[in-house]
DNA sequence: GTCTTTACAAAATCCGGCTTTGTGTAAAGC
DNA sequence: GCTTTACACAAAGCCGGATTTTGTAAAGAC
């Protein structure tokens, strides 16, 4: 990715933040990242793309922090426990995912996990099913899909609705499928 | 509840259904119903209650359908099966719950069971916390409350983003969280 | 007593037409 | 590879007035 492209995305990412994907306009992305609008054309051909991929995008730095817990942590349960808690920090703190969690631009950017949420949703599932793959050996792999997928989406219901201690209750289910 | 209000309220739902919570007309919730404007105020005294109150009774539905299911079965694992079948099931046919499923009139209604879903959620939760506590009485209460709560949020993602065989996938989890 | 009819003020919605803004494409230049 | 300029077209905003809808109230009918 170039440079060019990072400071899209981000500049995107930004006015998406604060004015939804209906206000969103394409000269500000380019005022923003300090270049000309049709350079934000040449990159992404016209703003529903431009959309998508900044959605990709923030999947992508969620998936690889995600990663990275999963992989830091000694214990694997332990790991689990810190990428859990990562996401929901991280949707809490980032304006983008925040504005779409919060209500205030959910609107239009909720579909993304929600109805057309099975890219990310398989997506997410892949990333935690290597790991389970790769701590867990015994654990068949029918199975291991169906841990994968039942902690993500424990993951997502709790980003949509909130309730006590999340990752506490994740790594509990998560474990009890494992034992 | 009298028929009245049983009567104002199935209209009401087949409007929303059709029209979304913003083209409900109280006029048109009237005449379905056979009776005048004015009664539906007497009734419920404005829109907005009127749309809570519609959201209110379906998802009472849903519950004595999920009660009934549970509690019908010889086995409790197979009621749970039939219950989950049953919500999957009766989301996709009644046509209120379809709509804001299928992503029709998702942007007004979604937020009933994700932003501001916390009562549906916990009222579901109840309702199975107990079933859970009738059949699984080694069960201690905080775990219990784990399972259910657990259960019904695999439920609710299953409805917004479908995939594979949700009633199997249900019952599998929550069999290991009872194991 | 419950529902209907009628009436009414205030707010929201709709409209037609006009203006402005924004999208998307293209070509020439640095 | 990016910028500048230019342009056609679509979408969105504005506006003043008509219309609809909401919400409240009182009087009448069954």
């Amino acid at each position: 990715m170039t440079d060019l492209t990072r400071a899209l995305l981000d500049a995107a990412a930004d006015l998406l933040a604060a004015h939804g994907s209906r206000g969103l306009r394409m000269v500000d992305v380019a005022t923003r990242a300090g270049v000309s609008r049709q350079t934000v054309y040449n990159e992404f051909g016209n703003k529903e793309t431009l959309v998508r991929a900044v959605a990709l995008d923030k999947t992508g730095q969620f998936l690889a922090g995600v990663h990275d817990r999963l992989t830091a942590a000694a214990d694997p349960l332990e790991g689990l426990r810190a990428a859990v808690e990562f996401v929901l920090d991280q949707a809490a703190r980032d304006p983008l995912p925040h504005s779409v969690f919060s209500g205030a631009n959910a609107e239009d950017m909720l579909p993304f996990i929600t109805t057309r949420g099975h890219e990310i949703l398989s997506a997410a599932a892949e990333v935690f099913a290597a790991h389970v793959a790769a701590h867990w050996p015994h654990v068949p792999e029918d199975h291991r899909a169906l841990v994968a997928q039942t902690t993500v989406r424990l993951v997502v219901s709790h980003l949509l609705t909130p309730s006590g201690d999340a990752p506490a209750m994740v790594v509990a289910v998560t474990r009890a499928l494992l034992a």
